[in-house]
DNA sequence: TATGGAGCTAACAAAAGTGTAAGTATGAGC
DNA sequence: GCTCATACTTACACTTTTGTTAGCTCCATA
């Protein structure tokens, strides 16, 4: 997740697809590999870090963190800290996260007659 | 556009958390740069390759030819070759490629919101 | 003393995605 | 013969995303 370079035109395209259409916006909101999933685990409610660990269980520390961190970023969840020992960490879904949910299960829905269709072939 | 070693775990998660959740399999399925623009597109009827072109300015033949070639393979869409002189080719939506539509709408309607909380800020 | 859990972080490497520049085949029109 | 248009293709380079490995801090408990 390093910094992007001001001079890559990959960039520049991007930016001016989201400038037009909202839903290329709206796309590359939710495009990280594990943001949908987590928007999911949240959707039911807080949960700490550890706890999405289990549900993901391919996920490293360092991807966890990473997406976290984006999503924060993105607005769709928010991060609160228990200065406890050991610390506590909890993250949730923003309102504009919540909104999201009727469009995952869309997608869900979608997704799963699109499986069916090649399944079969 | 290259093809995918076997020994990636990188690709290897992204299959396990597509057997597991449908919405994850459709999010991946509409996550390259253009494949969202070039959906609404076609959502209005079918275009040739020149006319796809035109309306996605940035973009290069190399990049459109992938994008569409990855959607041809991914069910999305319909290519038709008439073996006129120059070469004719229309793209058009597939009937589950058209079933995106609506969700896309829901994307772009969430997008405008999203975009508008964080302009303000 | 050391062991352990929680939630990270840093340095590095690999893979996937995207862009640049140049070229192809075809036949029509000049 | 030369150029034009269409819809590509090829070889290469760059950018972004994801994964690997190893660490760290805090204090409680054994």
């Amino acid at each position: 997740m390093s910094k992007i370079k001001p001079t890559s035109t990959h960039d520049e395209n991007k930016r001016l697809l989201e400038a037009e259409c909202p839903e290329i916006y709206a796309s590359n909101l939710i495009n990280g590999q594990w943001t949908v999933a987590i928007c999911c685990y949240l959707g039911a409610g807080k949960m700490r870090f550890a706890a999405l660990k289990k549900k993901l269980p391919a996920i490293t520390d360092r991807m966890l963190t990473l997406e976290l961190r984006k999503m924060e970023e993105k607005g769709l969840i928010s991060r609160t800290i228990f200065a406890e020992v050991p610390v506590r960490v909890e993250y949730e879904l923003t309102p504009i996260g919540h909104e999201l949910t009727p469009v995952i299960q869309q997608l869900e829905i979608w997704g799963k007659k699109h499986k069916a269709l090649f399944d079969k072939q």
